[in-house]
DNA sequence: CACACTTTGTGAAATAATTCACAAGGTGTC
DNA sequence: GACACCTTGTGAATTATTTCACAAAGTGTG
């Protein structure tokens, strides 16, 4: 019965998410997999596709209820419990991370933030306490975090990412643009924004949509 | 001749050249498609396909010159003579992008930022002025501004992707995880860190690498 | 309850992307 | 210059993903 699931579908189910999540708030009941798809301007059948690799969510005729489904992507990705998740390197980026509010309501839970300088530990974002990395594997521990976030200057990147795995994170979000060596068992993914600009900058010369 | 280049390889294309930059700084004269595979941790087929769907770079026996293809991929991602970027929104994330040095090596100089808050306005971060958003039109013709870094809150992110599109923005690199609506001949891309979270979150609890 | 309409879930078909495999060149050594 | 060894560029084969198309079910109206 074991289907690979493509990543493309996982990254989809994210999507899906938070479209429903808004339109649950909203107190929608039902929507089909048409209305969804026209939201997020996509087609029906590949909605129907991706959420059927999960299971059967949907009821014929009327289609699928909302606030079952945010339930069910949500044990799908993870997010029933909430993660805990830590800010590595506090500079402009990772303090504009630890800031943000919008990653709470997910269930992704900054607890924690690390540095080297002496000018950042000690201080709190947000009422979350800035460490200094000789606290790293006690905090991780402690605080059971599973995730970080990654913002530290390319030149330790490496060096940092053993570190972390060390400490027992399981989960990077990798912000530098170096590519990361992680063992088996650690899942990194790497937002690259200069890359993203790159893109851009091709699609613009050759203006094809 | 126009057989469609996936955007998987355009993307591709834009970690080549971050490597390949590297290396030519490095002074590296040659690189195999097997090497340079090593580097990314990718296969040297896919390194091959994706540079002859632009023309034939490499040399047989040796590989490629480094200096050369650094250039050739410069042009084809429309990098040579540099892009004109504005940021939009000087909040938390905002800002940090702004005082990012890493983007001007690649050819994209920040030299406009914008914001509504009377605050914001006026000040200057890494010697680059924040405007009002009155003054949006104006100064995006004048100093031909092409990409925007769209950093404002999600509630009026359709507002002001009109208005700088309406300005003459060609690309727009959005940050709010809401879906952007732009006309044709503007090309939007987005970077939702939340959804990489999500999918992170998912091969966290399934495992599989 | 009959019938006209919706909508899901899913194999099968169509597309797209990756990997293979190899001919055609190039390099270096003796 | 002959031989052993590399490396590119690219059709063809393979694998992955998307789209199609339709049976099976649910809804609602009179
Ligand atoms: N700022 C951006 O907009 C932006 C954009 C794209 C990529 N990035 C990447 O994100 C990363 C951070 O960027 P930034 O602009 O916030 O840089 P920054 O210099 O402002 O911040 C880096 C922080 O990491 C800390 N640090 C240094 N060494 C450390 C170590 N060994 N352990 C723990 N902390 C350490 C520093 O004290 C500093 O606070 C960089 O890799 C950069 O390339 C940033
Ligand atoms: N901060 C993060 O780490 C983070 C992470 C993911 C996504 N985002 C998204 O990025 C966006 C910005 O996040 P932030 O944390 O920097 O928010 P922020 O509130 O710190 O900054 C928003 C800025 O936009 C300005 N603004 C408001 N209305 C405006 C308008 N009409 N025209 C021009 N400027 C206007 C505000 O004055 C403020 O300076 C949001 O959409 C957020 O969802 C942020």
């Amino acid at each position: 019965m074991k289907k690979k699931i493509p990543d493309k579908t996982v990254q989809r189910l994210s999507v899906y998410y938070r479209c429903l999540y808004f339109l649950s708030q909203q107190g929608t009941g039902e929507i089909s997999s048409k209305s969804l798809a026209d939201l997020l301007e996509m087609k029906p059948d590949q909605v129907r596709k991706d959420l059927s690799y999960f299971g059967k969510f949907g009821k014929r005729g009327s289609g699928y209820y909302v606030p079952d489904l945010v339930q069910q992507i949500a044990k799908i990705l993870g997010l029933e419990h909430g993660r805990k998740v830590a800010v590595v390197g506090m500079g402009n980026l990772g303090t504009a991370l630890a800031a943000y509010k919008g990653f709470e309501v997910l269930g992704f839970n900054v607890v924690a933030t690390f540095d080297v300088s002496p000018q950042k530990i000690g201080k709190k974002i947000r009422g979350v306490m800035c460490y200094g990395m000789k606290d790293l594997n006690k905090v991780i521990k402690e605080k059971n975090i599973e995730m970080a976030l990654l913002t530290v200057p390319p030149e330790v990147v490496q060096e940092v990412t053993s570190a972390i795995v060390a400490a027992g994170i399981k989960a990077i979000l990798n912000f530098s643009s170096v590519t990361l060596n992680v063992p088996k068992g650690v899942k990194a993914s790497d937002v690259d924004l200069a890359s993203e600009l790159k893109s851009l900058s091709y699609f613009m010369t050759t203006s094809n949509r």
